[in-house]
DNA sequence: CGAATGTTTGATAGCACTCAAGAAGAGTGG
DNA sequence: CCACTCTTCTTGAGTGCTATCAAACATTCG
């Protein structure tokens, strides 16, 4: 109970009330009134940030194990929205339970700070690629990012990771074009460096791609 | 002690061992060897990610009252450097001493989670701008940050925030060149947007720039 | 005064955006 | 099974914002 290293469970906060939700592809997560808390259960979703005008900054991805809502509720603000990808299940998490625990002390507290110290990392790296990489290393990189979450999420199938998302979601979320994100994917596809077939991705040399992500 | 609302502080963290530090502006903020833990008393700096080829992306802007280091402590990497751009002065905790009350439980552990969720939502508007806005509405929005920071540390006087920030700096927080920051902040100073003088900026108008940051 | 750092400006090239429109699938209803 | 609609993907052409290169200028500092 002393270790840092100790593997992330959520399941001794969800175990008690297993309220479940099932959510449909481009459907918000996050019920409207008040504040919630969710555990992705199964299925990807993800989040996003708008701006006044309608531009849209996909932040993170949202794969299995994921909570969200604790910064919303920590900080008490409103301003990310959580949009299921594929069909989702969610488990609810009552706040009320979550905020006994944590004041209770113990480990939820620091497992909690843990995700949330995770979480800083992702953001983190995405704002190295939105800002630092070009079209080109961006999109290798967002689909290293697919990889990695399939990979640590048990997904990865017959050499495949799921890639359901549209490519105005990956233009978005690096900060590109609809278009030029269609023309550099097409670019680096006929490089060899992965080739997306049936809503998942194939990638025949992970090592090539970190390359190319300039990781 | 159970009111989401109240201001963070950290005072009972730090109270105890109120190791100081000064540190030289270029200068990283934390020690080399293992993980450590600093408080801003004093001065401002700023956090940074570097990509394998040198390429920079600033991350966060560090002003008296931030804590530095808890991220790299909590998940156990260093992929972050942290670094003075004035003269400052930090409190050192012991990451024990924190490790201690953190289990201990009770509100420093309420504390210390609510300001990671600061911290997640500093980096997701960051994201937002390094990903979504051109030149100019960055520039503007970085300025408008500088603005918002200095008036929540109580650094405002005779009208004017502290402004130590080289244009490198600019440009590595926005994901531009040097020679398209200088240009573009010239035309927004030449449209009356801030002034730059004596390493403190002048804001005619907040409600205008944040008009021209889309904020 | 040199040396170092930061700011400024001009010229040129190129990556990425916008506009426009066609192709390809997926789901719907007749 | 076939129109029909809708979303997503794709491609071409033209523009423009931003990067790069080069060099001058200003400031600070030892």
């Amino acid at each position: 109970m002393d270790d840092l290293t100790t593997p992330l469970t959520l399941d001794d906060l969800v175990g008690r009330s297993p309220t479940q939700r099932t959510v449909t592809p481009g459907r918000a997560m996050l019920p409207e009134g008040g504040p919630a808390l969710v555990r992705v259960e199964a299925g990807i979703g993800m989040r996003y940030l708008l701006l006044e005008d309608g531009r849209r900054q996909v932040e993170a991805l949202l794969y299995p194990g994921d909570l969200c809502g604790l910064t919303e509720l920590l900080a008490q603000s409103r301003s990310a929205c959580h949009e299921a990808i594929t069909p989702m299940v969610l488990s609810v998490i009552d706040p009320a339970d979550l905020r006994l625990q944590t004041l209770r002390g113990g480990a939820s507290a620091e497992m909690l700070l843990r995700l949330m110290a995770v979480e800083v990392l992702r953001l983190s790296h995405w704002l190295g690629s939105a800002g630092q990489r070009n079209a080109s290393e961006g999109i290798a990189w967002f689909v290293c990012q697919v990889w990695e979450r399939a990979e640590s999420s048990g997904l990865i199938e017959r050499d495949t990771a799921p890639f359901p998302f549209s490519q105005q979601v990956v233009a978005d979320a690096l900060g590109l074009s609809l278009v030029h994100t269609n023309k550099t994917m097409r670019r680096l596809r006929e490089q060899g460096l992965f080739r997306i077939a049936g809503a998942r991705v194939h990638v025949p040399s992970i090592t090539r791609l970190r390359r190319a992500a300039v990781l």
